[in-house]
RNA sequence: GCGCCCAUCGUCUAGCGGUUAGGACGUUGCCCUUUCACGGCAGAAACAGGAGUUCAAUUCUCCUUGGGCGUACCA
């Protein structure tokens, strides 16, 4: 019978959900929904002093904002420490384990020395052989695992192969501190065991400490979930994902304006692809994704790549969607009674807008004149298209408008007859226009706006130019 | 230092012994055009270096170089 899949993602709550980890994550879902398993989340929080309340919050809200949906509820791995303890003290009775009287103390000052003369640090393993057990007082042990002392460990690896590590490097690892609780290397096999994972997809940062974890599963004699150890992201400069990169939370992209589905489709192609193909929907991923087919390098993130991702899926998903997304970056920003008031203009310019905008931030940023409120204020290119010409030209052509009916199609109409009886090109009205009532020399087709302003709005818009021009600040 | 991993245009990548080394982002030029985008066309741009193996290496092996990860009573 098939196997059933079950994957986790693991994050541990000492900081938000990064851009690395939400690869991790979007990997492990895409392999389980793949399959047809399930994907469990789990917190490593095994390091109470450093996890916080509010890192567990972030990742929770951001999984959910990537639609990247978990199995069952959130495990947290500090519930679960006296099931770690039991298998700690487990492995010292089947002898595969041992307490360790040595203090940090006295490891620190071993690793001083090692490090100044030239060599590896290492636990010499004082306490491993029976032979040395004359127990000081006052003194807590932990407990370390033994570790095969010659030979190599290997790693079966879904994407790095086989690898071979010798077993002299890797020490006897503490799997339960002296106050009783378990470092990360003995709770995550024990909970990879109990919680039925059957494909650990993780970090290549993990690759060191799978064979580790390896030695334990082999000490209690459990099965090895099948590994995966994909590459990470770095920054631009190759270097390690820094804050500068976009090693950000991964609601600082939301409020940058960047859509889930962009992001994971960006996220998705970054150390794996499935031929040429570039625009993924979800359902294709889900039906191409496959670890056969991940990288075995680094990737470096690329902002710019993002926004071009981030672009066409504005550009192409519906105008409602959109606009409840505009609308919650709007009121995390501007005053509840401006948005409402304005919301009818802003929700026709949504369609000429998202033709034109890489992220939802610079939508509404080009939608911005939309809330302006007369006089506008000019930017630099506006305030220079609106010199003497151009507020010429706005007086002879504004008793046209004046005249004209207010649709898109009669304005249009109306201001290409006057540009050509009066031997002008259309570009040389347009310009002028837009920067009376838009404050800006870019725009959607002034037609357009025109017609989203309204005749009252856009006239009284076009006077105030025509009038007041000298008067105006420069924006900026 | 030691261990492990990685290496195709600037970036993400396709390639899985024989290709004019393909695509995407970015970039350059042109077209479209009321601005900006979109779109269309064209261009520049890569197999890190050196040894092997082979009739033939981007592809397989080794070395060098460069980069990354690990080396905690962190995860």
């Amino acid at each position: 019978m098939k196997q059933h899949v079950v994957t986790r993602f693991a994050p541990s709550p000492t900081g938000f959900l990064h851009i690395g980890g939400a690869r991790t994550a979007l990997f492990n879902w895409l392999y389980a929904q793949h399959h047809n398993g399930k994907m469990l989340l789990r917190l490593e929080d095994t390091d109470q002093k450093r996890s916080t309340e509010n890192a567990v919050d972030t990742i929770i809200e951001g999984l959910k904002w990537l639609g990247l949906n978990w199995d069952g509820s959130v495990i947290s791995q500090s519930s679960r420490s006296q099931r770690h303890r039991t298998i700690a003290e487990e492995l010292v009775k089947k002898d595969k384990a041992y307490y360790c009287y040595t203090t940090p103390e006295q490891l620190e000052s071993m690793r001083q020395q090692a490090t100044s003369e030239g060599h590896t640090p290492h636990y010499d393993r004082y306490w491993r052989t029976p032979h040395c057990i004359q127990i000081p007082h006052g003194i807590i042990p932990a407990i370390r695992i033994k570790a095969p002392l010659k030979g190599h460990t290997i790693v079966h690896d879904r994407v790095q192969g086989q690898i071979s590590f010798p077993n002299k490097d890797l020490d006897d690892f503490i799997i339960l501190r002296a106050d009783g609780t378990p470092t990360y290397m003995l709770s995550v096999v024990v909970d990879d065991h109990d919680m039925g994972i059957t494909h650990i997809i993780r970090g290549d940062d993990h690759l060191t400490n799978a064979a580790r974890q390896k030695i334990i599963y082999q000490a209690m004699d459990w099965d090895v979930p099948l590994m995966a150890h994909i590459p990470l992201i770095h920054g631009t400069d190759g270097k390690k994902l820094s804050k500068r990169h976009g090693a950000l939370a991964i609601d600082a992209y939301r409020k940058m304006g960047y859509l889930p589905n962009a992001l994971l489709n960006y996220l998705v192609r970054l150390g794996w692809s499935h031929g040429n193909d570039e625009i993924i929907s979800q359902s294709n991923m889900i039906k191409w994704f496959d670890i056969g087919d991940i990288n075995k390098s680094a990737a470096r993130f690329d902002f710019m790549k993002l926004q071009a991702i981030n672009s066409h899926y504005i550009r192409t998903s519906n105008h409602g969607a959109l606009e409840d997304d505009i609308l919650a970056i709007l009121y995390e920003n501007m005053k509840d009674t401006l948005i409402q008031k304005y919301q009818k203009q802003l929700h026709d310019i949504i369609p000429y807008m998202k033709e034109r905008a890489k992220t939802l931030v610079e939508l509404i940023d080009g939608a911005s004149f939309i809330f302006s409120q007369r006089p506008l204020s000019l930017d630099e290119k506006a305030y220079s298209i609106l010199n003497e010409d151009g507020i010429n030209t706005l007086t002879h052509l504004f008793p046209h408008l004046e005249k004209s009916i207010w649709s898109t199609e009669k304005l249009s109409e109306t201001i290409r007859t006057h540009a050509k009886r009066n031997g002008l090109k259309l570009g040389s009205v347009a310009q002028p226009l837009r920067a009376a009532i838009t404050g800006h020399a870019i725009s959607p087709s002034v037609f357009q706006v025109l017609t989203i302003l309204g005749r009252e709005e856009s006239l009284g818009r076009i006077r105030d130019a025509m009038t007041s021009r000298a008067k105006r600040k420069l924006k900026n």
